[in-house]
DNA sequence: TTGGATGCATTGGTTTCTTATGTATCTTTG
DNA sequence: CAAAGATACATAAGAAACCAATGCATCCAA
């Protein structure tokens, strides 16, 4: 099962930043396998999707890259900059409340929980 | 406050389906009012994505309409036919299961709870 | 009588994502 | 050892969903 493509629109960035708070420093195809595998298949960033994301969010400032080789293999890795950090914490804290009003607003708690 | 149109994308439609199911009948005009007041304004549905959205929805069978006079005005009711009632229960079901996802990912509940 | 609310609708442009493609290396398997 | 699949980057063309702006028209209150 994935989840449609629709649902998951806009939710992108707040994932890949949220991950990297928890990771320190991510290579893209790394970020595509972990949301894969905590999502249980659900939710699978593309590559197409995820790269200009990545792109975008260095231009912003918000992450920093470091280039390794393994082997002759080029990975690239991500960083939150300091400014990445916290706007990471204002989307995320942006999302929770969406989420509630969502919650509300969809009826998904019973009334006696 | 308003959320961040990058966040409330691709909930337009969820939202307005679950929104005819608990009222049987709206217009557009009323739905972006309701939402603002159900949201404390930090969702306003635009007139801009509302509409094409209803006209969709109607294309696709999911809704009915019917017309009524206000004195001289046109007021266009919406109403949710039985695949619309059958996919609102779907789309706000899958909704529930992606938020619960987000919950996770983002790590939004404290592990005690 | 003018501004604001009500109520419909479309158009042009932007953002975000998908699909497809391209290049290259490494590993596993028949 | 050849081929397929995984790893790893990237872009380009197009679709989908949305926003901002505008337009038309009615009604009401100041």
């Amino acid at each position: 099962m994935v989840y449609s493509s629709e649902l998951v629109k806009g939710t992108l960035k707040t994932i890949v930043m949220k991950l990297l708070t928890d990771n320190k420093k991510m290579y893209g195809y790394e970020i595509t396998q972990r949301v894969k595998e905590l999502t249980a298949d659900k939710i699978q960033i593309t590559e197409g999707a995820l790269y200009p994301t990545l792109h975008a969010l260095e231009a912003e400032g918000l992450l920093t890259t470091q280039t390794e080789y393994i082997g002759k293999r080029v990975r690239k890795y991500y960083s939150l900059s300091p400014t990445g950090k916290t706007r990471t914490k204002e989307r995320v804290s942006e999302m929770a409340d969406f989420i509630n009003t969502m919650i509300f607003l969809l009826d998904l708690k019973p009334k006696t929980a």
